[in-house]
DNA sequence: ATCAAGGTTGACGTTTACGTAAAGGATAAT
DNA sequence: ATTATCCTTTACGTAAACGTCAACCTTGAT
């Protein structure tokens, strides 16, 4: 019964391209302890979990994670399962706090939706404007240029 | 008919304060070019548009932005009454694109919550096992001490 | 008068998150 | 056989965003 399920596993160069980023970036990432792939010789052979990782790190980075953040949480989690009280009440603390910086950011984004949208409405009217008065200074001249040949 | 309304103004440590930053972060903002302050002598005198634009730079910070990318927005909002056509419509395709960026920030933080929630669980169920092993681990010593005692 | 509290300008230091060679091993195609 | 394509490690470089002195006004309180 040798589970040898799901072992899709991908080259540096693969997940760089997948994800967007540099192969330094992905070795750097392992360097600072956020990714472990297994070696082939000494080539690098990720598998899915260390590309739901990845994906992970990225995405925390979006939202204003250093490296250093998403690495405690990932180990926090790992240990879950076998933490003692201690730990697990940190992990809970450090949760909800996470949870209230995100609560923050979604205001933050919603905020700055709408200012956004103001912002585009004004240069759009703006933009107006200055069409309509291209648009009559060449009726001008048109109408200059008239006078003159007629 | 001097027009001497909302004249209210801050020291920089005043602002410093009610942002939880240092008077240094916000020199290097003016450095930068995203505050212009008045001076009298040669302090800084805040009025209430620099502190807006103080409180929309950090909170461009919490979202990603560089400050040069907050500095640019705000140069080009504040252009936007007067600006070309050409500049109109760069303006109009870095919205767009701040909005698109917005949208996945967005996505991001909603798929964060959840995860964390999941998380929260997840350790809450630990932590109650480790209390529960811990209570029998107790009164499995408590008998034991009955046995001896008695 | 002096002293503490706040303000100023340099200017160098630090952290984070990579970029950018340099130098080389392994394999596959021509 | 050599060229091309990946992969590796080592190591120095860098941009952003401040931190951290130092050295110096100024001003109101004791």
């Amino acid at each position: 019964m040798n589970k040898q399920v799901n072992v899709r596993t991908f080259s540096i160069s693969e997940l760089a391209k997948e994800f967007n980023v540099t192969t330094r970036t992905i070795r750097f990432y392992e360097q600072q302890g956020l990714l472990s792939p297994k070696r082939q010789g000494q080539t690098r052979i990720y598998n899915a979990k260390d590309r739901v990782r990845l994906m992970l790190t990225l995405r925390g980075k979006r939202l204003g994670f250093s490296l250093a953040e998403s690495k405690e949480l990932f180990d926090m989690y790992d240990s879950t399962t076998q933490g003692n009280e201690k730990q697990l009440l940190y992990m809970l603390d450090i949760l909800s706090k996470k949870q209230a910086d995100m609560r923050q950011q979604l205001k933050d984004i919603q905020r700055l939706q709408e200012e956004l949208n103001i912002a585009e409405s004004r240069c759009k009217s703006s933009l107006e404007k200055v069409r309509i008065r291209d648009k009559e200074k060449a009726s001008l001249l048109e109408r200059k240029l008239e006078q003159k040949v007629g």
